[in-house]
DNA sequence: TTGTATGCGTTATCAA
DNA sequence: TTGATAACGCATACAA
């Protein structure tokens, strides 16, 4: 390379990196063998040399979840104006591979990885990480050793509590699964809400998870009730779940929505964009949730990961009106003016 | 780390890599070393010595196409039979983004990169990667110097039109952007099926895209028809599109599916899964796409780049039979006995 | 401004 | 069975 050049490796070393002053002849030259040769820079032994490296690591626990993939480009965004390169990996749901990616991600020595892991058991994995620094994203839960970033799910809860109550809804049913640790947080805001407005019902329907079947279960439920004891107002923990709650209210029943029941869900998932009756939603920040999980690393990475001190950044997701929850008039995301907490 | 085990660095490499035997003692000596240091076998420096890497790259046009998410599920197992791990960079359909991921795996010196890319303008992406291994991932066309996996679009096409014939449907609607090659063929696959079957008649309705929102007006459509004029039986060339029509038929009108209408899609989508009526379609060979992608590399990084020779593997889709084809009985996924071609 | 030498962490070869 | 040493392709510091 160097002797097609005509010139020193050090020097090829310089135009390529823009280190030193060079002529702009043995520019030309060198430019001139690196077209001849189809030459391309070995990242590997340019990190080995220059001990960094310009890719980070994302290890997604669910790519199929649209969440995490905005996620992931918001981290692509923020890590591009850097210069950095976002790599993904696919744990699909298991530890193991878990495991294996974040471990082959600091084999590799990126220059950080992120984690999007099980709400159970991710508690340890980022210390397999040995110097490479880590950020936990949508981990909920005390993280004193490494940073994280999260969603506030109480909020999101609390936005379209309110949303609904603002339209006139007394009677609301919430539905979910409280046993997973997002959809609690979420219950927890819709009762904070209701608790701010005297004369509002709040009932719980449990779900076994929170997929479109486990949807329909309750809209049949709800389909089959007595107007007195019907709610006006349905707050779904997921998207899915309104999906399935909006399915069988409208083809089992004459209910109308939003004019008879009020449906809101949560997550913004694509799934939910183009259901019959748009669905209205809380939506998850999940480029937001990208682009500060990049800048915590950047910031260890400048500060050094020993002196660095740990925090968690938590995100505000937003509420967005659609069909489901008011007429044609106003549709579109609401101003956030409703400050979190 | 080989003064900390008090043994030479040649010995040290020995016990990482089995390369020669080692006595159990100095084996014990390193691994204690290992663990004390928290030792991590460094790639670059592995891949730069070995001259060669144990990653596989798949650039992905657009992750949130499920599709392309089975594609790397495939090639994921299979490349994990080998101990190749599959790194993801998503290119979110711009091209600039696909280049520089092919760019930057070949930086990254990858045993081989898997490219799903646009079907207009992929034909020379593949021509950047100097030396490293590539297998282009859906790409239809003439590929004499690379590799690449293709779904059967034409029998897929065939195989959704047969299944309406031989359930009585005569009057068939084919809805889609023939302007798409993947739709184009599919439509060839079911002209062929109705040449076959006399007294079947085929009528085209060309839409702007394949979205839910065309679909709905196809549904508008159809809905309006007067009983004579009416399909009993539409192929959607995607899930989505069959969404929509479903949905408008399901509740502009009081059309029954599939007593009056037999509607099947296309693509086996997440998003077709949870419909109203669960939809018949024709699912993509993904998983099997990036098997053959992955032993395609394989193959070709075996016998060397030099003396390779190129080929295109054609996966066979399979037919998904559910609620809005047949009643109840015998949903499940069809015996693939209909020999393609 | 350009050339030269050293080292990054690992494999691989050969000598001990 | 083990130790020493030369690559691998690059950055970097220093000499020319």
């Amino acid at each position: 390379m160097a002797r097609e050049a005509g010139v020193s490796i050090g020097t090829v070393s310089n135009v390529l990196n823009g280190t030193a002053r060079v002529t702009e002849a043995t520019r030309a030259k060198v430019e001139m063998a690196i077209g001849r040769l189809g030459f391309v820079r070995n990242a590997s032994a340019w990190s080995l040399a220059a001990g960094r490296s310009s890719t980070l690591g994302f290890v997604i626990i669910d790519l199929s979840n649209s969440y995490f993939l905005d996620i992931a480009r918001g981290a692509e965004r923020e890590a591009g104006k850097t210069g950095l390169n976002l790599l993904l990996a696919n744990s699909d749901l298991s530890e193991s591979k878990q495991r294996t990616y974040v471990d082959l991600f600091v084999e590799e020595r990126v220059a950080g990885i992120l984690i999007a892991a099980n709400h159970g058991s991710d508690q340890r994995l980022h210390k397999s990480a040995r110097g490479v620094p880590v950020v936990m994203v949508d981990a909920p839960g005390d993280h004193t050793d490494v940073c994280s970033v999260v969603p506030d799910n109480i909020h999101g809860g609390y936005l379209a509590a309110m949303h609904l109550i603002e339209h006139g809804r007394r009677h609301l049913l919430f539905a979910g699964a409280t046993a997973l640790v997002p959809v609690r947080d979420r219950l927890t805001g819709v009762e904070r809400a209701v608790a701010e407005n005297p004369g509002v019902v709040l009932e719980v329907e449990q779900t076994r998870d929170v997929q479109v079947e486990d949807g329909r279960r309750v809209g049949d439920d709800v389909a089959l009730r007595r107007t007195a004891e019907r709610p006006d107002g349905v707050i779904a923990a997921a998207d899915l779940l309104a999906l399935g709650v909006l399915q069988s209210v409208l083809l089992s029943s004459s209910l109308r929505v939003p004019e008879d029941l009020a449906l809101i869900g949560y997550d913004d998932n694509r799934a939910a964009w183009d259901s019959a009756v748009p669905l209205s939603t809380v939506r998850q920040p999940g480029e937001e949730i990208g682009l500060e999980a990049v800048r915590l690393l950047l910031e260890e990475l400048e500060t050094g990961t020993e002196s660095h001190q740990h925090r968690m950044v938590t995100c505000e997701p937003a509420l967005v009106v659609r069909a489901s929850t008011i007429g044609q008039e106003g549709a579109g995301i609401a101003s956030t003016s409703l400050a979190p907490r």
